[in-house]
DNA sequence: ATATTACAGTGAAACAAATCACAGCAATAA
DNA sequence: TTATTGCTGTGATTTGTTTCACTGTAATAT
């Protein structure tokens, strides 16, 4: 196996170039021609050490005067990344959380297309309002196939993720992100991204509570 | 300063800590009474070295035999991080996933009292339909002093992020979870979890890219 | 021209976390 | 009663990431 020289960039790394990346996108548009590791650090809450040593990952850039080109780096990591790419998605699960990532803007401007939507309550897919395309859950296998979907959301409880992410899996889904609290058995090499929310609070409560007492 | 102990976990231990005890939660509810280390750590997608590493972080727990008695080691964990402790929480801007986490039942179940919500968008206000109480934008401040709310979300534009913030610091904010992706300028001791949804589209699909090539 | 400043790039060092490897314990089987 | 098994608990080791410290470059000031 050629054993690709980017999959040496660290995850943690590469979740930061891709907020330096979002940064110099909105910094273009302001018409902002250069900036330094520092300010792009200070913006973004990491180091300017961390940001050079991110960048360099992806070859030298080669802005040595003051700063880097906003321009030049927003196109070098771009692609570097390949971050021109269009992927299609889908959100199985039309609860609260689904439809709000269902209508999430953010996402097509980023290329992302959403293009249909799942839910196992086929009643609810005729309440749920929007443009897009909506089916019952037993058909996403076949959707995912007939589309070309790449990316699957999972919006459904804990007891019901592994059958939606295994028939998303079916499909030939590539990669899913997870919303539910346990931990999905992947085929191949299916790639996933975990969000768990009430973690993230019960974190950050154990975190104040930790602080609490160390004042004391 | 005492520098309490429980500092010195690591915090990927702690959000696997978080997990075990929610998935011993559940196994209570169905009468499981042991489970070892190794089966935690199937369902939960650790290393059962992992667990027990984590659980050990808060002393030992003492069952020796057959893996962890379920119901002494959630005790175990909830006793030492505390987790009875309630929290009063506020959700700030009410777009799509700021209304779908203002209803989220999950939080209550855990502690989390959802009791205000907030948009600059006085109109939107009465649109939405909940039994809790909805602000204005400008009585953040006011409201999470007098209600002693202790953790707020922001969802909302990444340009209001700081702003929201400062307001909700000014208020005596302990926590924020925030779903913008930029980084807030935090005061004093307050804690923060980011949450980048958009992020993580990114990220996954990145690692897609680099697989793809990889296949090559 | 030359010196100074501000910054990128990067190997080396320090740090943090995950994994390993084994000692100790309790239940069960022989 | 002793051997075996399956597990926890944990120091030692390895791996991975961040931070440090320095070199080289270009723009700017002198």
């Amino acid at each position: 196996m050629p054993k690709n020289k980017k999959n040496d960039i660290p995850l943690p790394s590469l979740s930061r170039l891709l907020s330096v990346y979002r940064l110099l996108e909105q910094f273009e548009k302001e018409g902002v021609a250069s900036v330094s590791s520092s300010e792009l650090g200070k913006i973004l809450g990491y180091k300017p050490d961390s940001i050079r040593k991110d960048v360099s990952y992806l070859g030298e850039v080669g802005n040595f005067g003051g700063g880097y080109e906003v321009q030049k780096l927003k196109v070098h990591i771009s692609g570097r990344l390949e971050l021109d790419k269009k992927r299609k998605t889908c959100v199985v699960g039309l609860g609260r959380l689904g439809t709000a990532i269902l209508n999430y803007d953010d996402l097509l401007q980023n290329g992302f297309i959403v293009v249909a939507g799942f839910d196992s309550n086929i009643n609810k897919l005729e309440t749920i309002k929007t443009t897009l395309e909506l089916f019952p859950a037993y058909e996403i296998t076949e959707t995912v196939r007939k589309k070309g979907i790449e990316i699957g959301v999972i919006a459904v409880p804990a007891m019901a993720a592994q059958e939606t992410a295994d028939r998303l899996m079916d499909g030939g889904i590539k990669g899913i992100i997870n919303f539910s609290p346990v931990a999905i058995k992947l085929k191949n090499n299916v790639m996933i991204r975990n969000i768990d929310l009430l973690g993230e609070y019960m974190l950050l409560s154990t975190l104040l509570t930790f602080e609490e007492n160390a004042v004391k």
